[in-house]
DNA sequence: TGCTAATTGCTAATCATTCTCGTTTAGCAG
DNA sequence: CTGCTAAACGAGAATGATTAGCAATTAGCA
């Protein structure tokens, strides 16, 4: 047989709260959410389950350059981010031109895409 | 009066690296090619100098999903980037499809985009 | 109810990057 | 050409994100 992940109350609680996030979470942001919950979760156990929520495909890595990774639930229709240089946040984009073509010689492997378009969301635009 | 960068040996050399690098570098990796034409040149002065030189908008970022960050020249000609999943390798890739259009709320200000697509480069794909 | 391997909490270790600090040196003044 | 001073350097310690190691817990089946 394969493997047998347990249902422990610290990976629900986790799956929760992404369930739960209008937003990708950093291990670190979640953490803080998961700890209202239920206090005296390690770091490390956040780390842990992140990466085996990731495996089974319950949840998508996001990453923004230069910041520590953020996750959100797997299975949202074909979708890109939005990167506030401002407060840091990252928004959720809908939709992809899927008209994208890049000129990729043929004897490379396409697999996927990663689109990520910063500037200023609504809130710090507004302050200047 | 502003700044006074100065013309070091090390600063010069490092320059020298990039110009003739044919993909982005990782500090690392231009690290290895400084030492070749200079050895003893500390880690720390790479990052400080990779780091003078993109505040000098000489050299551009190119950031890579988990991956260190990645140094190009500044003033190609607007271009992504591909990553192999299985050498780790970067390569760019010329131009990009204009009509990109995402659904940004008319409240954001867009800065600018940054797209990379991945998969396996050719080397990597003839081994399968 | 009991057993055992998966999981947890805690801590130490790693990696990339930045910072500190005493020493060197570019580049201007004399 | 010689001196001076702040910028830059080298080496190593410090930081932040993430992973690994290990003894103590515990989910889930017999």
């Amino acid at each position: 047989m394969e493997k047998s992940p347990r249902n422990t109350k610290q990976r629900r609680t986790l799956a929760q709260v992404f369930a739960g996030a209008d937003q990708p979470l950093s291990v670190e942001e979640a953490w803080v959410r998961v700890r209202r919950l239920q206090p005296r979760v390690a770091l490390g156990t956040m780390y842990r389950n992140v990466r085996g929520l990731l495996e089974q495909g319950e949840l998508a890595v996001v990453h923004f350059p230069g910041q520590a990774a953020r996750y959100e639930l797997e299975g949202k229709a074909h979708h890109h981010h939005f990167e506030c240089r401002s407060c840091n946040q990252a928004f959720d984009l809908s939709g992809c031109t899927d008209k994208v073509r890049f000129k990729v010689p043929r004897s490379f492997k396409v697999h996927g895409h990663e689109i990520i378009v910063y500037g200023l969301c609504a809130k710090c635009a507004a302050k200047r």
